[in-house]
Formats: C-alpha cells, structure tokens, sequence
DNA sequence: TTAAGTGCAAATATTTTGCTGTCAC
DNA sequence: GTGACAGCAAAATATTTGCACTTAA
C-alpha cells in the first residue's frame, strides 16, 4: 500500500478524470491550492488562496469540493485541537498516516509517523472486527521549547 | 468490550470545592448530567438533560461550564468522526484513556482501551520532546455487523 | 459584601442548502 | 444538448459575548 510520501501536483486532479467526475476550473483551483499547501489550512483559508487565482469563487464552492474529496478519501480533516477556532484543517491524505502534535503554548504543529500507530491500528481492526477507513490522532500539551 | 471505569458521582464537584471554584446550582446540574452520562453527549443534549432539573439553565451556561471543565482537563471533547453534525461530544475524563470507534454506517460507538495506545504517547513523549496533555484517538469505519 | 456567575439577546463563526443560470463533457 | 456544477443569498448549526441582574462564599 504505502507509496512515496511526496506529493505530486496534478494526482487529484488525475483522480478525477480516471473516476469521470467532472473538472471545473474552479474544482482545478481548489485541488491546486490543497496539493500545494505547505501547512494545514482551513475553509478559509483555502477560500482566500482559491480566489488569488479566480476571484470570483464562492465559499460554498469550497465546501462543497471539500466534501466531495472527503467522500473520496482523498483529504483527512483535523482538528489541530483547536488551536485557534472551531473550524476544521485539511491536508491531502498521505501514504502514511501520521500523528499530529500541537504545541497549546505557541500553536506550533508537528507531523510524527511511527510503526506503531500502524501497529496500534492493525490491533484495534483484529480485536474490534472493525475495517478501518479513516483514523485522527491528535495530541495537545507542550513542545520542548515552550515545557520549561 | 474493555468499558470506562466506574463514575464516581460528585468527583467533578469535590474537585471545584477542592480549589475554591465556585459551585452553581447550575453547575452542579451539569456536573451532574456529565458524571451520570452512559452516552457520549453534545452540548443541546447535556443543555436538555439539565433542563430536566432546572428548566431555567441557559446555553450559554452550559457552555461556560464545558469550557471550565476543559481548562481544568477534567472532560475529553470529541468529534466522533462526526457523525452527526458538526459538534462536540464530551465525556468525563477517565484515568485511562480509550480509543473511540465510530461505525459510519451503523453509527454505534465503540471504546477501546489497550496498552498499545499507552505505549504510543510514550514514544511521542520520548521521541519528539513533547509534553503530552491531553490526546485523541478517532478511528471510523465498518463495524462488524455492516462491514459484510 | 462583592466578585464571580447567570440569563438573555445579540453577535460571531462555521457549514449547508435552494434556486437559477452556466459550463464541462 | 444536458446533467452536473457554480454563484448567490439565505438558512441552519454551533459557539461566544456584552450587559444588567443574581448569588455563593
């Protein structure tokens, strides 16, 4: 299953057109902004990078495109703990699934992969007779630099 | 199924007296709803239960009190895979932390509690110098029963 | 007594939806 | 050409806040 971590411009796009699901300039743009997002980004902002390229693309459009990469498993939606608002992040679904660590102090967030989150999760699928399609762990408390 | 530990009712409370936090009628209906909760409830739902006691509780009440259990680490808020709506579901925090399970179809919510998860937030401790506070694990998909 | 908490109403934040016109295929 | 999609506006949902009144300690 695992595939290289890094992220190749154009593959939801290309998801698309295999699956037949129609391509609008303004689904493009969305797509683009997410495939090339550096850190998490929610609806809105999202919506402000969309419209640096069209301006004239509704926040409904967004949300709508959100869903439907949702529905396709293609983004996972985090909460980073709220860090700052009740709203939601997105970023693509990687290969491997990672952890997200947010700092409560200086709101910085950390990606942290291991064996054993895979582990854990191949655990609870054996013992809960229970098939996996999406999974969220999230951890708040303090980085090293703000602990002391 | 591994179930939470036992509820203690009154423990929420004794630890407001404890550190001279005011205690409300209306808080200690609250407490009261959370502490004696057998399901994961959002806040119209706890809103409702207090109500019950004392019909004259408001919303805002209610969410003040969340906020003050949150600081205070006292309640886990949840999104179960939000399953229904956008909200927040919240629960007592118990002494050993539990993995939550929601069945997308079904939407029946499993607790699962194993050492695994224990050793995961230790290695994120270790490896990544993290003070861990509070974490969550969401996991969602088929359950035995819709899964065929 | 008095600082903290409450209800109320209104504001804010986030997400969804109905409808009409438009566009990708 | 036509069915899916977009924009717009409004609604729905979720949470927070300012303020005057009340109450726990």
């Amino acid at each position: 299953m695992p595939l290289p971590e890094t992220q190749i411009p154009g593959r939801l796009q290309a998801y698309f057109s295999e699956r037949g699901i129609r391509i609008t300039q303004q689904r493009r743009a969305v797509l683009r902004v997410i495939e090339t997002a550096t850190k998490h980004l929610d609806a809105s902002q999202i919506l402000r990078k969309v419209q640096r390229v069209d301006a004239s693309v509704d926040r409904s459009t967004v949300y709508r495109t959100l869903q439907l990469l949702k529905r396709h498993g293609l983004i996972d939606e985090l909460d980073l703990m709220h860090i700052r608002g009740e709203g939601h992040y997105y970023e693509r679904k990687m290969n491997r699934e990672h952890i997200h660590i947010a700092c409560l102090r200086c709101g910085k967030i950390t990606e942290f992969v291991t064996s054993t989150y895979d582990k854990l999760k191949q655990q609870v699928e054996k013992d809960c007779h229970f098939k996996i399609l999406v999974s969220r762990l999230e951890v708040g408390g303090y980085c090293s630099a703000c602990r002391q």
